[in-house]
DNA sequence: CTTGAGGTACGACTTCTTTCGTATTAAATT
DNA sequence: AATTTAATACGAAAGAAGTCGTACCTCAAG
């Protein structure tokens, strides 16, 4: 295996991913000016980070100019899933359902995303009719 | 103020509070026994989380008896509200509707959890239109 | 050539979490 | 009463995360 499991972002790791995800490759400099942190974070804070994050497999840098560029190496959706996972596992027993329903529950939710969650769910019932039907075949 | 604002639990505080939630209030020794991490853990390591969480009010003890008896003083659906809210911020931009999918969109899910879910939205799209209704008053 | 702006590298400090060793206390048993 | 057992309390070490200061490098402008 060359990098098949990249470690479980930190914190501060999860917010530079955030930066790097929305606005693509950046300099050091521009993922400090466009984390919105509470307290303001320093140049050198984040360089060391995302220098701990290329140790790590979690972005991949272009050294050809002077100012490097950065670029995660994890994409959005799999990290995601990742974090997601061990919520599940640390707080929820393993329960998607009940996770679901803590999610639901808070007052975060809009009808219009109400509505998107049910066609994902329309859309998982059919998949899942197919894998029964595949699986008894 | 009093104990209004309990902190995020630990992952080794989550751990004792699934012990706890699950099977009441215990002893330090049935707290212990009844973790199930991969590595075994001490038992004066199990009393000094304790402690330290009864200094942060996730617990309270019952000092009655010699060995003091441990509850939860923080419930568990408001902590894993907490819990959620808190990746749904880190993680999701605060959008439940891409967690809900990402959480969905493992393999974890049954048909039954699936109706579930789809009970629990129904009753969500009611509960919205009350809301609306009643913020106009 | 000198200087200064803007970059990288890296060590070190702080705080938080987890862990356990050791001292002490209290009860129960002999 | 003496001893053993089982508990609590507490200090402190080890590790991880986040933070920044300082040193150094490079290039371009004067």
């Amino acid at each position: 295996m060359s990098s098949s499991d990249p470690p479980m972002p930190t914190d501060a790791e999860l917010a530079i991913l955030r930066v790097l995800w929305g606005r693509g490759a950046c300099t050091v400099r521009e993922v400090q000016d466009h984390l919105d942190r509470d307290e303001p974070i320093g140049y050198t804070t984040v360089l060391k980070l995302l220098q701990i994050m290329l140790e790590k497999n979690l972005v991949t840098r272009d050294e050809s100019q002077r100012a490097h560029i950065y670029a995660a190496d994890v994409s959005e959706p799999s990290t995601q899933q990742r974090l997601v996972d061990d919520l599940l596992e640390r707080a929820f027993g393993g329960s998607a359902r009940r996770l679901v329903m803590q999610a639901l529950d808070s007052d975060r939710v809009s009808d219009d995303e109400l509505d998107d969650i049910r066609a994902l769910l329309d859309q998982l019932d059919a998949q899942t009719d197919d894998d029964s039907d595949a699986s008894t075949a």
